[in-house]
DNA sequence: GCTTGCTCCTCAAGCTACTTGAGGAGCTAC
DNA sequence: GTAGCTCCTCAAGTAGCTTGAGGAGCAAGC
């Protein structure tokens, strides 16, 4: 009971998925479909919970669905070489990176915006606040 | 032409917007529904490029839709005042900055993790790459 | 043996903010 | 007249799930 047939709930509290995350993985082809019990539920064991285990740690690296694939292609050693996980690796960086270099941007722009909303506002109708006259540029 | 009867086309040229953006726009209410010609075709003037202009530059700073609409009405003088522009502003501003912190944590683990794939992997299977084997921690 | 409450099942739709495509028509220039 | 652009509407697709409906099993307590 403990590996052998865990149910969904049981999976899906030894990785951090629900069920329902669980059963579209298995929807999409990130998980083969898992043996059933004589009830028709599903049954997992240890092979599954170390592939969820490996997909929600991508997930949570923020890997793309389509990169999960390749990188569990490299798990499974379909893939000829690990090269590709760690390219794959690297272009995410990159789009990591640069994501934060515009939220850095971001930032910076709403920060200096909402200071330009003051008390003087209050005096004026809303229209003509500082802020909302600037998202209009 | 230059301002009465400009094109979705023209519109669109003017605020950076795709034409099928401002029918989107249109359609869930963001902007009103504007004149036709007599040909059947959308007729924008002034007002609607500056509202196009206000949405598409908060758009920009990646405000969500439900927002924008709250920040309209303080243009539109529909709200009793800009401070809750304020503190949409503010409450943006800090789901930007978790946002950032968040990239900036994944930035860091996926630089260490990119780095354990070295030379030696490929002398063993591409499963036991370290970075693979991290990817199932 | 029955009820209560949890979990499980499937299938469909909803979420965000658009984009893409089909199918059809007008407008402009050569 | 015709080629090539833009316009129209409506429907479906994108990513990665979540939520809900409708129905059934299972385990514990009475």
């Amino acid at each position: 009971m403990a590996s052998a047939g865990m149910t969904i709930g049981d999976a899906a509290a030894r990785t951090q998925c629900t069920p329902a995350t669980i059963r579209y993985y298995e929807e999409i082809g990130l998980l083969r479909p898992v043996g059933r019990g004589a009830n028709g539920r599903r049954a997992y064991g240890h092979p599954e919970i170390h592939r969820l285990r490996f997909i929600r740690r991508c997930r949570d690296l923020n890997f793309p669905i389509d990169d999960i694939r390749s990188l569990l292609d490299v798990m499974d050693a379909r893939a000829p070489s690990c090269l590709s996980a760690r390219d794959l690796t690297l272009q995410h960086l990159e789009t990591v990176r640069a994501r934060r270099i515009e939220l850095e941007a971001l930032e910076r722009t709403l920060k200096t915006m909402a200071a330009t909303c003051t008390d003087a506002c209050v005096a004026r109708p809303a229209s003509q606040c500082a802020l909302i006259v600037d998202l209009a540029t």
